[in-house]
DNA sequence: GCAGATAATTGAGAATGTCAATAGTATTTT
DNA sequence: AAAATACTATTGACATTCTCAATTATCTGC
């Protein structure tokens, strides 16, 4: 990983800060380690991460617009029509016009879609089992906790 | 967020699953509010997160090849080229060619790139400071070492 | 009813990610 | 020691994703 100290030019001392530490950078490795084992996962359902995203949430008893699922997913509202796009290409949601604001388009799965997402949710799991099992359940829990309050800051 | 049970077609019962309790989103949209937070404070030293893990990797003591840099950061290795010789073309780190393997190249901080390094350092700290002082030393020590165990699977 | 905001959409251009091919250097095999 | 194999950095092509600005339809507050 590195090459001996006699080696390196004596500009290079003293560190500025080490990655290791780095809530940053850990946040941003393990989100890529984790997403590339769903992607994995998902790829036999012709989904990936994304898309499973916004399918899952299509998949709940309270749907939500695109608007809602740009600002939940941290998406552009542009990008949330591509990926509604391609799920209804698939039938596996549909745009539902939300009769109390006619701008706005609620997502909701089809049954169809519904049945993927549950295969989807249950293969995702089991290909994050050996990852996730490290931790015990309150662990677990923990660190939920501690991501959900730097994924929704107040 | 949501329209009422009554607006919504039948079909759409049942939640596959709960995106608030996906390991994988949590991590995600964390890593992306984080990495946006630091891209905002890195904007000033004309860097973003990507240069500047780079750049903090060659301010080490120890610094890397970019093949290691590209392992440790989980980039195809031409991403890495790209990232350097942006660094190196703002002098802020050199290519230096490793005497034991003369494939590798060693990339090491410029002392204008370890100024620029620290500064840096202290910016994405101080900006972050909101986000994390919401946990204890204890407990973001805790977090930190969950999210090592994630980065780095075995 | 009008003026200003908001939701979805389109399209353009930048930034990122992924892959295959190449040149030079190490390592392993015979 | 020559040949075969593997590895590092690099380039270039291409796909995917991000970010913006502009447009249309609709909503809200006045």
């Amino acid at each position: 990983m590195s090459i001996e100290q006699a080696d390196i030019p004596a500009t290079a001392q003293q560190s500025g800060s080490d990655l290791d530490d780095d809530l940053n950078f850990l946040l941003a490795r393990a989100a890529a380690v984790s997403i590339a084992a769903a992607n994995r996962a998902l790829r036999a359902y012709g989904l990936k991460a994304r898309s499973y995203s916004v399918l899952a949430l299509a998949s709940t008893d309270k749907p939500a617009s695109q608007k809602d699922i740009a600002d939940f997913l941290r998406l552009d509202p542009s990008q949330v029509v591509a990926l509604v796009d391609e799920l209804e290409s698939h039938a596996l949601v549909e745009r539902v016009s939300d009769p109390r604001d006619r701008r706005a388009k609620v997502v909701v799965a089809t049954s169809e879609g519904r049945k993927v997402a549950r295969a989807a949710t249950a293969a995702t799991r089991r290909a994050e089992t050996r990852l996730h099992s490290q931790f015990s359940p309150g662990e677990r829990a923990e660190l939920m906790a501690y991501l959900r309050m730097l994924a929704f800051p107040t």
